[in-house]
DNA sequence: ATCTATTAATAAAT
DNA sequence: TATTTATTAATAGAT
Protein backbone atom coordinates (compact mmCIF):
# COMPACT_ATOMS: atom_id res chain seq x y z
CA UNK A 1 0.00 0.00 0.00
CA UNK A 2 2.84 2.45 0.10
CA UNK A 3 5.83 3.17 -1.68
CA UNK A 4 6.08 -0.37 -3.59
CA UNK A 5 4.03 -3.42 -3.16
CA UNK A 6 4.68 -6.21 -1.62
CA UNK A 7 4.62 -9.99 -2.18
CA UNK A 8 1.69 -12.40 -0.80
CA UNK A 9 4.65 -14.18 1.26
CA UNK A 10 6.19 -14.21 4.81
CA UNK A 11 8.57 -11.50 5.13
CA UNK A 12 11.69 -12.70 5.61
CA UNK A 13 13.83 -9.89 7.25
CA UNK A 14 12.59 -10.18 11.06
CA UNK A 15 12.63 -5.82 11.61
CA UNK A 16 10.41 -5.69 8.95
CA UNK A 17 8.14 -8.51 9.90
CA UNK A 18 7.84 -7.11 12.82
CA UNK A 19 7.21 -3.58 12.04
CA UNK A 20 4.57 -4.82 9.75
CA UNK A 21 2.65 -7.13 12.18
CA UNK A 22 2.46 -4.46 14.37
CA UNK A 23 0.81 -1.97 12.20
CA UNK A 24 -1.14 -4.38 10.43
CA UNK A 25 -2.23 -5.70 13.47
CA UNK A 26 -3.71 -2.46 14.74
CA UNK A 27 -4.87 -1.77 10.99
CA UNK A 28 -6.99 -5.02 11.78
CA UNK A 29 -8.21 -4.37 14.48
CA UNK A 30 -9.55 -1.28 13.38
CA UNK A 31 -11.37 -2.59 10.93
CA UNK A 32 -12.98 -4.97 13.19
CA UNK A 33 -14.04 -2.29 15.34
CA UNK A 34 -15.51 -0.41 12.36
CA UNK A 35 -17.41 -3.02 10.72
CA UNK A 36 -19.09 -3.74 14.49
CA UNK A 37 -20.08 -0.44 14.91
CA UNK A 38 -21.18 0.47 11.06
CA UNK A 39 -22.65 -2.84 10.65
CA UNK A 40 -24.26 -3.74 14.18
CA UNK A 41 -21.87 -6.88 13.99
CA UNK A 42 -19.97 -8.81 16.85
CA UNK A 43 -17.05 -9.59 16.00
CA UNK A 44 -13.84 -11.62 17.76
CA UNK A 45 -10.20 -11.36 17.18
CA UNK A 46 -7.08 -13.90 18.21
CA UNK A 47 -4.23 -13.35 17.12
CA UNK A 48 -0.82 -15.19 17.92
CA UNK A 49 2.20 -13.64 16.64
CA UNK A 50 4.96 -15.73 15.22
CA UNK A 51 6.06 -15.81 18.88
CA UNK A 52 3.07 -16.93 20.24
CA UNK A 53 1.84 -13.99 22.18
CA UNK A 54 -1.99 -13.21 21.82
CA UNK A 55 -3.36 -10.26 20.78
CA UNK A 56 -7.31 -10.48 21.03
CA UNK A 57 -10.46 -7.97 20.59
CA UNK A 58 -14.12 -8.68 21.10
CA UNK A 59 -15.93 -5.99 20.02
CA UNK A 60 -19.36 -6.89 22.08
CA UNK A 61 -18.93 -8.36 25.85
CA UNK A 62 -15.87 -10.70 26.21
CA UNK A 63 -14.40 -13.38 24.30
CA UNK A 64 -15.52 -15.70 26.17
CA UNK A 65 -19.05 -14.91 25.39
CA UNK A 66 -18.00 -14.71 21.47
CA UNK A 67 -16.54 -18.36 21.75
CA UNK A 68 -19.26 -19.86 23.75
CA UNK A 69 -21.84 -17.86 21.33
CA UNK A 70 -19.71 -19.51 18.19
CA UNK A 71 -19.21 -23.07 20.08
CA UNK A 72 -23.42 -23.13 20.35
CA UNK A 73 -23.76 -21.89 16.84
CA UNK A 74 -21.73 -23.63 15.10
CA UNK A 75 -21.88 -26.98 17.07
CA UNK A 76 -25.18 -26.92 17.05
CA UNK A 77 -25.44 -27.13 13.07
CA UNK A 78 -22.91 -29.82 12.72
CA UNK A 79 -24.76 -31.80 15.52
CA UNK A 80 -27.90 -30.98 13.52
CA UNK A 81 -26.52 -31.80 10.31
CA UNK A 82 -25.25 -35.21 11.77
CA UNK A 83 -28.12 -35.89 13.50
CA UNK A 84 -30.62 -35.24 11.13
CA UNK A 85 -29.00 -38.06 8.80
CA UNK A 86 -30.48 -40.86 11.03
CA UNK A 87 -33.48 -39.36 13.59
CA UNK A 88 -34.82 -36.53 11.59
CA UNK A 89 -34.63 -34.17 14.74
CA UNK A 90 -37.19 -31.58 15.13
CA UNK A 91 -36.34 -28.08 15.65
CA UNK A 92 -37.61 -28.27 18.77
CA UNK A 93 -35.34 -30.91 19.52
CA UNK A 94 -32.10 -28.96 18.05
CA UNK A 95 -33.24 -26.62 20.61
CA UNK A 96 -33.39 -28.71 23.69
CA UNK A 97 -29.42 -29.74 22.56
CA UNK A 98 -29.00 -26.29 22.49
CA UNK A 99 -29.78 -25.87 26.14
CA UNK A 100 -28.19 -28.91 27.40
CA UNK A 101 -24.90 -28.01 25.52
CA UNK A 102 -25.34 -24.46 27.52
CA UNK A 103 -26.05 -25.78 30.63
CA UNK A 104 -23.17 -28.71 30.30
CA UNK A 105 -20.78 -25.83 29.30
CA UNK A 106 -21.61 -23.22 32.78
CA UNK A 107 -21.33 -26.66 34.53
CA UNK A 108 -18.22 -26.90 32.97
CA UNK A 109 -17.55 -23.67 34.10
CA UNK A 110 -18.82 -24.41 37.77
CA UNK A 111 -16.38 -27.26 38.29
CA UNK A 112 -13.45 -25.94 36.76
CA UNK A 113 -13.75 -22.50 37.99
CA UNK A 114 -14.24 -22.37 41.34
CA UNK A 115 -17.72 -23.20 41.03
CA UNK A 116 -19.64 -20.63 43.62
CA UNK A 117 -21.79 -18.04 42.57
CA UNK A 118 -22.06 -19.15 38.80
CA UNK A 119 -24.94 -21.37 38.91
CA UNK A 120 -28.55 -20.97 41.08
CA UNK A 121 -30.81 -23.48 42.81
CA UNK A 122 -32.62 -24.30 39.92
CA UNK A 123 -30.19 -24.50 36.79
CA UNK A 124 -28.23 -26.88 39.42
CA UNK A 125 -31.24 -28.85 40.13
CA UNK A 126 -31.60 -29.34 36.27
CA UNK A 127 -28.26 -29.30 35.54
CA UNK A 128 -28.33 -32.78 38.23
CA UNK A 129 -31.46 -33.91 36.55
CA UNK A 130 -30.10 -34.18 33.05
CA UNK A 131 -26.81 -35.96 34.12
CA UNK A 132 -28.33 -38.73 36.14
CA UNK A 133 -30.81 -38.85 32.90
CA UNK A 134 -27.21 -39.34 31.32
CA UNK A 135 -25.98 -42.42 33.86
CA UNK A 136 -28.94 -44.18 33.62
CA UNK A 137 -28.31 -44.31 29.85
CA UNK A 138 -24.83 -44.90 30.03
CA UNK A 139 -25.28 -48.02 32.66
CA UNK A 140 -27.82 -49.04 30.32
CA UNK A 141 -25.97 -49.29 27.51
CA UNK A 142 -23.04 -50.33 29.62
CA UNK A 143 -25.22 -53.54 30.28
CA UNK A 144 -25.52 -54.18 26.69
CA UNK A 145 -22.44 -54.46 25.98
CA UNK A 146 -20.91 -56.19 28.82
CA UNK A 147 -24.11 -58.56 28.06
CA UNK A 148 -23.15 -58.41 24.46
CA UNK A 149 -19.43 -59.39 25.31
CA UNK A 150 -20.63 -62.43 28.07
CA UNK A 151 -22.59 -63.62 25.14
CA UNK A 152 -19.49 -63.44 22.39
CA UNK A 153 -17.34 -65.21 25.12
CA UNK A 154 -19.67 -67.91 25.58
CA UNK A 155 -19.88 -68.66 21.89
CA UNK A 156 -16.21 -68.51 21.66
CA UNK A 157 -15.62 -70.97 24.39
CA UNK A 158 -18.48 -73.51 23.05
CA UNK A 159 -16.27 -73.46 20.01
CA UNK A 160 -13.37 -73.79 21.86
CA UNK A 161 -14.34 -76.72 23.65
CA UNK A 162 -15.61 -78.21 20.34
CA UNK A 163 -12.53 -77.81 19.15
CA UNK A 164 -10.58 -79.23 21.91
CA UNK A 165 -12.63 -82.50 22.23
CA UNK A 166 -12.16 -82.99 18.39
CA UNK A 167 -8.47 -82.42 19.24
CA UNK A 168 -8.50 -85.55 21.94
CA UNK A 169 -9.87 -87.62 19.65
CA UNK A 170 -7.56 -87.10 16.83
CA UNK A 171 -4.54 -87.36 19.64
CA UNK A 172 -6.53 -90.58 20.83
CA UNK A 173 -6.71 -91.52 16.88
CA UNK A 174 -2.89 -91.17 16.60
CA UNK A 175 -2.22 -92.90 19.57
CA UNK A 176 -3.82 -95.96 18.57
CA UNK A 177 -2.33 -95.90 14.52
CA UNK A 178 1.43 -95.29 15.84
CA UNK A 179 0.63 -97.41 19.27
CA UNK A 180 2.29 -94.69 21.25
CA UNK A 181 -1.12 -94.92 23.74
CA UNK A 182 1.33 -95.02 26.98
CA UNK A 183 3.25 -91.60 26.24
CA UNK A 184 0.78 -89.23 25.12
CA UNK A 185 -2.72 -90.04 26.99
CA UNK A 186 -2.83 -89.08 30.46
CA UNK A 187 -2.61 -85.56 29.72
CA UNK A 188 -1.18 -83.66 32.82
CA UNK A 189 -3.61 -80.28 32.72
CA UNK A 190 -7.54 -80.55 31.45
CA UNK A 191 -8.30 -79.26 28.60
CA UNK A 192 -11.45 -78.62 28.16
CA UNK A 193 -12.79 -75.59 30.42
CA UNK A 194 -15.82 -75.80 33.03
CA UNK A 195 -19.08 -75.48 31.12
CA UNK A 196 -20.88 -73.33 33.82
CA UNK A 197 -18.04 -70.77 34.17
CA UNK A 198 -20.23 -67.31 32.89
CA UNK A 199 -23.39 -69.28 34.20
CA UNK A 200 -24.00 -66.82 37.07
CA UNK A 201 -24.48 -64.11 34.67
CA UNK B 1 -12.47 5.31 1.70
CA UNK B 2 -14.52 6.80 -1.22
CA UNK B 3 -16.68 8.68 -2.54
CA UNK B 4 -17.10 10.43 0.78
CA UNK B 5 -15.91 9.87 4.17
CA UNK B 6 -18.45 7.93 6.36
CA UNK B 7 -19.56 8.65 10.49
CA UNK B 8 -18.15 5.75 12.42
CA UNK B 9 -22.24 5.31 13.66
CA UNK B 10 -24.16 2.59 12.96
CA UNK B 11 -25.44 2.90 9.37
CA UNK B 12 -28.89 3.31 9.68
CA UNK B 13 -30.15 2.26 5.90
CA UNK B 14 -30.51 -1.32 6.18
CA UNK B 15 -29.69 -1.86 2.38
CA UNK B 16 -26.31 0.08 2.55
CA UNK B 17 -25.75 -1.38 6.40
CA UNK B 18 -26.03 -4.72 4.69
CA UNK B 19 -24.04 -4.06 1.45
CA UNK B 20 -21.36 -2.24 3.64
CA UNK B 21 -21.08 -5.39 6.19
CA UNK B 22 -20.82 -7.58 2.78
CA UNK B 23 -17.89 -5.67 1.78
CA UNK B 24 -15.96 -4.71 5.05
CA UNK B 25 -16.52 -8.62 6.43
CA UNK B 26 -14.41 -9.73 2.86
CA UNK B 27 -11.76 -6.93 3.09
CA UNK B 28 -11.55 -7.76 7.24
CA UNK B 29 -10.64 -11.87 6.22
CA UNK B 30 -8.60 -10.53 3.16
CA UNK B 31 -6.46 -8.60 5.66
CA UNK B 32 -6.51 -11.41 8.07
CA UNK B 33 -5.16 -13.49 5.55
CA UNK B 34 -2.49 -10.74 4.54
CA UNK B 35 -1.27 -10.93 8.13
CA UNK B 36 -1.17 -13.97 8.74
CA UNK B 37 1.06 -14.89 5.55
CA UNK B 38 3.30 -11.71 5.95
CA UNK B 39 4.15 -12.03 9.44
CA UNK B 40 3.54 -15.60 10.15
CA UNK B 41 0.42 -15.09 12.72
CA UNK B 42 -2.43 -17.25 13.26
CA UNK B 43 -5.55 -15.27 13.33
CA UNK B 44 -9.10 -16.46 13.77
CA UNK B 45 -11.78 -14.42 13.15
CA UNK B 46 -15.57 -14.96 14.51
CA UNK B 47 -18.12 -12.77 13.03
CA UNK B 48 -21.77 -12.50 13.80
CA UNK B 49 -23.57 -10.35 11.57
CA UNK B 50 -26.68 -8.32 12.97
CA UNK B 51 -29.34 -11.18 12.12
CA UNK B 52 -27.14 -13.48 14.26
CA UNK B 53 -25.55 -15.25 11.15
CA UNK B 54 -22.17 -16.61 12.10
CA UNK B 55 -18.82 -16.01 9.40
CA UNK B 56 -15.29 -17.48 10.76
CA UNK B 57 -11.95 -17.57 9.53
CA UNK B 58 -9.10 -19.62 10.97
CA UNK B 59 -5.98 -18.66 8.84
CA UNK B 60 -3.65 -22.06 10.12
CA UNK B 61 -5.68 -25.11 11.44
CA UNK B 62 -9.16 -24.68 13.12
CA UNK B 63 -10.92 -22.64 14.95
CA UNK B 64 -11.80 -25.26 17.56
CA UNK B 65 -7.81 -24.97 17.83
CA UNK B 66 -7.36 -21.44 18.06
CA UNK B 67 -9.99 -21.51 20.79
CA UNK B 68 -8.08 -23.89 22.92
CA UNK B 69 -4.61 -22.13 22.26
CA UNK B 70 -6.36 -19.08 23.34
CA UNK B 71 -8.50 -20.59 26.20
CA UNK B 72 -4.89 -22.13 27.63
CA UNK B 73 -3.03 -18.64 26.54
CA UNK B 74 -5.64 -16.62 28.41
CA UNK B 75 -5.95 -18.82 31.48
CA UNK B 76 -2.14 -18.77 31.59
CA UNK B 77 -1.80 -14.91 31.69
CA UNK B 78 -4.75 -15.43 34.11
CA UNK B 79 -2.66 -17.41 36.69
CA UNK B 80 0.66 -15.24 35.99
CA UNK B 81 -1.35 -11.89 36.93
CA UNK B 82 -3.52 -13.51 39.84
CA UNK B 83 -0.47 -14.85 41.17
CA UNK B 84 -1.63 -17.90 41.39
CA UNK B 85 -4.13 -16.85 44.89
CA UNK B 86 -5.78 -20.14 45.52
CA UNK B 87 -7.12 -22.57 43.23
CA UNK B 88 -3.70 -22.92 40.89
CA UNK B 89 -4.19 -24.35 37.42
CA UNK B 90 -1.28 -26.08 36.36
CA UNK B 91 -1.07 -27.24 32.62
CA UNK B 92 -1.78 -30.93 33.90
CA UNK B 93 -5.07 -29.17 34.78
CA UNK B 94 -6.02 -27.23 31.39
CA UNK B 95 -4.66 -31.02 30.03
CA UNK B 96 -7.38 -32.61 32.70
CA UNK B 97 -10.05 -30.16 31.37
CA UNK B 98 -9.72 -30.09 27.94
CA UNK B 99 -10.32 -33.97 28.53
CA UNK B 100 -13.60 -33.66 30.55
CA UNK B 101 -14.67 -31.68 27.34
CA UNK B 102 -13.62 -33.89 25.00
CA UNK B 103 -15.74 -36.76 26.91
CA UNK B 104 -18.52 -34.50 27.35
CA UNK B 105 -18.67 -33.35 23.48
CA UNK B 106 -19.09 -37.31 23.02
CA UNK B 107 -21.49 -37.89 25.78
CA UNK B 108 -23.38 -35.09 23.91
CA UNK B 109 -23.50 -36.92 20.28
CA UNK B 110 -24.03 -40.27 22.56
CA UNK B 111 -27.03 -38.89 23.90
CA UNK B 112 -28.26 -36.82 21.07
CA UNK B 113 -27.47 -39.24 18.72
CA UNK B 114 -28.53 -42.62 18.36
CA UNK B 115 -26.08 -43.29 21.04
CA UNK B 116 -24.86 -47.12 20.13
CA UNK B 117 -21.07 -47.98 18.37
CA UNK B 118 -20.25 -44.03 19.34
CA UNK B 119 -18.69 -44.62 22.41
CA UNK B 120 -16.34 -48.09 24.22
CA UNK B 121 -17.18 -49.57 27.70
CA UNK B 122 -14.08 -47.73 28.98
CA UNK B 123 -15.19 -43.74 27.89
CA UNK B 124 -18.59 -45.06 29.06
CA UNK B 125 -17.65 -45.80 32.18
CA UNK B 126 -15.26 -42.73 32.34
CA UNK B 127 -17.88 -40.86 31.57
CA UNK B 128 -20.49 -42.47 34.24
CA UNK B 129 -17.79 -41.76 36.94
CA UNK B 130 -17.14 -38.42 35.80
CA UNK B 131 -20.83 -37.45 36.43
CA UNK B 132 -21.27 -38.85 39.08
CA UNK B 133 -18.82 -36.64 40.48
CA UNK B 134 -19.96 -33.82 38.98
CA UNK B 135 -23.74 -34.91 40.89
CA UNK B 136 -22.10 -35.32 44.17
CA UNK B 137 -20.24 -31.95 43.51
CA UNK B 138 -23.49 -30.00 42.72
CA UNK B 139 -25.50 -31.72 45.71
CA UNK B 140 -23.23 -30.38 48.00
CA UNK B 141 -23.46 -27.04 46.40
CA UNK B 142 -27.29 -27.16 46.75
CA UNK B 143 -26.85 -28.25 49.97
CA UNK B 144 -25.12 -25.07 51.15
CA UNK B 145 -27.05 -22.94 49.11
CA UNK B 146 -29.86 -24.09 50.89
CA UNK B 147 -28.33 -24.31 54.36
CA UNK B 148 -27.81 -20.24 53.60
CA UNK B 149 -31.07 -19.81 52.96
CA UNK B 150 -32.57 -21.63 55.91
CA UNK B 151 -30.37 -19.49 57.66
CA UNK B 152 -31.64 -16.37 56.45
CA UNK B 153 -34.88 -17.41 56.76
CA UNK B 154 -34.35 -17.89 60.52
CA UNK B 155 -32.80 -14.42 60.60
CA UNK B 156 -35.90 -13.16 59.46
CA UNK B 157 -37.94 -15.04 61.60
CA UNK B 158 -36.09 -13.59 64.81
CA UNK B 159 -36.00 -10.29 63.48
CA UNK B 160 -39.90 -10.70 62.79
CA UNK B 161 -40.63 -12.03 66.26
CA UNK B 162 -39.11 -9.39 67.52
CA UNK B 163 -40.89 -6.56 65.81
CA UNK B 164 -44.41 -8.37 66.85
CA UNK B 165 -43.64 -8.47 70.27
CA UNK B 166 -42.73 -4.77 70.23
CA UNK B 167 -45.68 -4.19 68.71
CA UNK B 168 -48.31 -6.64 70.70
CA UNK B 169 -46.50 -4.05 73.25
CA UNK B 170 -47.10 -0.78 72.10
CA UNK B 171 -50.57 -2.12 71.27
CA UNK B 172 -50.98 -3.27 74.98
CA UNK B 173 -49.53 0.20 76.18
CA UNK B 174 -51.96 2.01 73.84
CA UNK B 175 -55.07 -0.32 75.27
CA UNK B 176 -53.79 1.21 79.17
CA UNK B 177 -53.84 4.85 77.78
CA UNK B 178 -56.82 5.27 76.30
CA UNK B 179 -58.29 2.32 78.41
CA UNK B 180 -59.78 0.31 75.70
CA UNK B 181 -57.91 -2.81 76.55
CA UNK B 182 -61.03 -5.34 76.28
CA UNK B 183 -61.35 -4.55 72.34
CA UNK B 184 -57.44 -5.25 70.92
CA UNK B 185 -56.93 -8.01 73.58
CA UNK B 186 -57.49 -11.71 73.26
CA UNK B 187 -56.34 -11.47 69.64
CA UNK B 188 -57.51 -14.77 67.84
CA UNK B 189 -54.34 -15.68 65.75
CA UNK B 190 -51.03 -16.34 67.33
CA UNK B 191 -48.69 -13.63 65.84
CA UNK B 192 -45.78 -15.10 67.04
CA UNK B 193 -44.39 -18.26 64.95
CA UNK B 194 -43.36 -21.46 67.08
CA UNK B 195 -39.54 -20.79 67.16
CA UNK B 196 -38.53 -24.76 66.13
CA UNK B 197 -40.45 -25.15 62.54
CA UNK B 198 -36.88 -25.15 61.16
CA UNK B 199 -34.94 -26.54 63.44
CA UNK B 200 -35.18 -30.08 62.31
CA UNK B 201 -32.19 -29.00 59.57
C1' DA C 1 -21.88 -7.54 -9.74
C1' DT C 2 -18.86 -4.07 -11.56
C1' DC C 3 -16.90 0.40 -11.88
C1' DT C 4 -14.27 4.66 -10.23
C1' DA C 5 -13.47 8.69 -7.46
C1' DT C 6 -11.87 9.17 -3.20
C1' DT C 7 -10.38 8.02 1.28
C1' DA C 8 -7.66 4.99 4.24
C1' DA C 9 -3.81 2.04 5.06
C1' DT C 10 0.75 1.39 5.05
C1' DA C 11 6.05 0.38 3.25
C1' DA C 12 9.94 2.65 3.42
C1' DA C 13 12.50 6.29 5.06
C1' DT C 14 13.66 9.18 8.92
C1' DT D 1 9.01 3.36 18.82
C1' DA D 2 6.79 7.58 16.41
C1' DT D 3 6.32 10.52 12.36
C1' DT D 4 6.38 11.50 7.54
C1' DT D 5 5.39 10.68 2.84
C1' DA D 6 4.78 8.38 -1.47
C1' DT D 7 2.09 4.79 -3.00
C1' DT D 8 -1.02 1.10 -3.03
C1' DA D 9 -5.36 -0.89 -1.34
C1' DA D 10 -10.03 -0.54 0.18
C1' DT D 11 -14.33 0.93 -0.52
C1' DA D 12 -18.85 4.42 -0.82
C1' DG D 13 -21.71 5.54 -4.03
C1' DA D 14 -23.26 5.00 -8.59
C1' DT D 15 -24.50 2.02 -12.41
Amino acid sequence: MARGKIQLKKIENPVHRQVTFCKRRSGLLKKARELSVLCDADVGIIIFSSHGKLYELATKGTMEEVIDRYAETSRGAQIAEGVQKQSLESEEDIAKMKQEIHLLQKGLRYMFGGGAGIMGLDELDALEKHLELWIRNIRSTKMQIMFQEIQMLKNKEGILKAANVILQEKIEEQNVIFDMSPIMTGFPYQLTIPSDTFNTF
